[in-house]
DNA sequence: TCTTGTTTTGACTGCGCATGCAAGTCTGCT
DNA sequence: AGCAGACTTGCATGCGCAGTCAAAACAAGA
């Protein structure tokens, strides 16, 4: 009886399943049946509830249902505010993936590394289901998610400290195909965009890259690192020219970002012409780097599978928590553009 | 007693309240108001109740608070996948907003508008307390989150039927800096690069470019629509100029994006140097934008202080619902590029 | 028709926190 | 010392739904 007089805030709204129930002549346990599938009920019973709620406009509470499910059926999408072209793609088709699975997705999205701690914090508060992180996370931090019982999927790069749940794309495979590529294109002298040093990401790829042009005879290859942003990039390219006795035949990005600001700086201020002059390769196969301007030999990572498997993957070790870590990897799509071309003749 | 059961799920968790509250030898009515910001508490309480969290790890469960208050504290981003360039930086500056207020975002992806009635279901089911629109929404959608007491407010573009809570950008005072540019550069023949017939914001802003072009004198402008989608658009440039008897000395594209693929398309397919032979503008002044290879002039959206004004906004219309709408719009920066340059000589 | 087996249904309670109310405690003032 | 007034605190209850258990309705087999 102490309804509708809430009369302050959302006007028309705050219809439960007792008022369907009293119009329908049932019991609200039945009206709660009716909405949720697998429960036992009569088709008479289903009629009349669905008839009665639709005459008041009645949905069920989504707060109140995982308050007594212990299961929000929400997800937190962790993202850092990098300099990252590849974010706005990735978020989308997390969020999709998430969607089809009847999830819904609370965005953080984290500025600082510092700001992660109080993040997390939120999150236990929301009492999400699970986690995806699209950025790094420290040991102390995933213990506390962890010993909450919520777990965490890695998107996108894998975490220093084992185990962990990830997905990713197969950076080894992927920076060999690229050295393949300007090797046996004839370049001899390399120089590599390696991106931020706390990159994990970065870190890796640039690794991969030594190591794969090593085993090709290529001992002595110049790396430059610096920021994701546009302007730092450049700035970075430049560093790299300047630190190289012989100018470079190819440089090598760990990303499209990386790669195109280069292209910019190569171009701008050195007078190069790409692939001409030089070669340049990135690695992501963001929405621009198929621009005309750029047109880059890259690797694309395949966002949709990525994203459904992380969703796939989360959904398990919420229904099981005692599920092993697992990683899954997956190859990146070659995209052979015209920002690598033949080795200059000298 | 009932506690600690639960066994099967989030193993060390569920510290609720109670534990808390034994654990300092209060009620759990104390606890609540320790964490509850003016409510009254004493210095002794707070401490007793605050080391006893600790110990438990206890943080309160924001689901059951928002059953109890009425109020989830969350807000629901709608963002249409739209290939528009904007999108990313929009959401970051909308989270970070929110957050700052402590308002989590809910986020929802919306491929098509089909799609729209069941995501409003899905919102009024989680109970938000608020509703970002990113994009346009028919008006029975309105009406449903209106009767069930949800503001909304639309961003970056205004619905069709009044009245309405929007934080825009000026696009009237916006296109008519551009003319001014083109115009007093001397170009006298003007292609329009209108977008898709159904984007609101297209349509506004291709209405309003048509209009201040004719109070200059210039009536006769050959416009063209088409998606934001990069081959879309660059096919659009080419039918524009194919649609045109006389090539244009510039082209006034709606947005950046349709502005960069034009630009690719003229240099590519037309043999065109920009600025050189043609002059080409944008709007909204998206990221790469800046890049070298466009270094666009258009005009810039103040997305920090546009975000932070709807959520401000919001704010205001959740704790007052009976606040009137208002509409607030904010002057885009114009950017000098040089994607525009002075009139070729005939 | 009666019994056994299978659904369907309703009463009741718990999920974790917030809050109105009344009892309790502490001020300061006369 | 005595008391009004200002805080603090605990009790009890509600928020809306899910799920358990037992009663009730139904179906089928003898």
């Amino acid at each position: 009886m102490t309804r509708t007089k809430k009369g302050t805030r959302g006007a028309t709204s705050r219809v439960t399943s007792y008022d369907v129930a009293e119009l329908a002549g049932v019991s609200q346990a039945a009206v709660s049946r009716v909405y949720r599938p697998g429960a036992s009920a009569s088709e008479a019973m289903r009629e009349k509830v669905l008839a009665a709620a639709k005459e008041l406009g009645y949905r069920p509470n989504a707060i109140a249902r995982g308050l007594s499910t212990q299961r929000s059926n929400m997800v937190a999408l962790i993202m850092f505010r990098q300099t990252n072209l590849d974010y706005p793609d990735t978020l989308v088709e997390l969020t999709s993936s998430l969607s089809r699975e009847g999830i819904r997705a609370l965005l953080f999205s984290v500025e600082q590394f510092g700001e992660l701690s109080a993040v997390v914090e939120q999150i236990l508060q929301y009492q999400v289901d699970g986690v995806i992180m699209g950025g790094p996370m420290t040991a102390a931090q995933r213990k506390v998610l962890d010993k909450a019982g919520i777990p965490v999927i890695f998107y996108g790069g894998t975490p220093p400290d084992r185990p962990f749940n990830a997905v990713d794309c197969d950076n080894d495979e992927g920076t060999g195909w690229l050295v393949d590529q300007l090797v046996d294109a004839g370049h001899q002298t390399f120089g590599l965009m390696a991106g931020p040093e706390s990159g994990r990401v970065a870190v890796q790829r640039a690794e991969f890259f030594l190591g794969k042009l090593r085993e090709r005879g290529f001992d002595d290859v110049i790396s430059v690192s610096c920021g994701y942003d546009y302007q730092e990039a450049r700035s970075g390219f430049a560093k790299l020219m300047n630190k190289m006795r012989t100018k470079p035949d190819a440089v090598i990005a760990v990303t499209d970002s990386l790669a195109i600001a280069s292209i910019d700086e190569a171009r701008g201020n050195f007078g190069l012409d790409v692939p001409e002059d030089i070669s340049i390769t990135g690695f992501d196969g963001v929405r621009i780097s198929g621009f005309q301007p750029y047109n880059l030999t890259t690797v694309r990572l395949p966002r949709r599978r990525m994203a459904e498997a992380a969703v796939t993957m989360l959904l398990e070790h919420i229904e099981n928590p005692d599920l092993p870590p697992e990683l899954r990897t997956f190859s990146g799509v070659p995209v052979t553009g015209n920002s690598l071309g033949p080795a200059k003749n000298k």
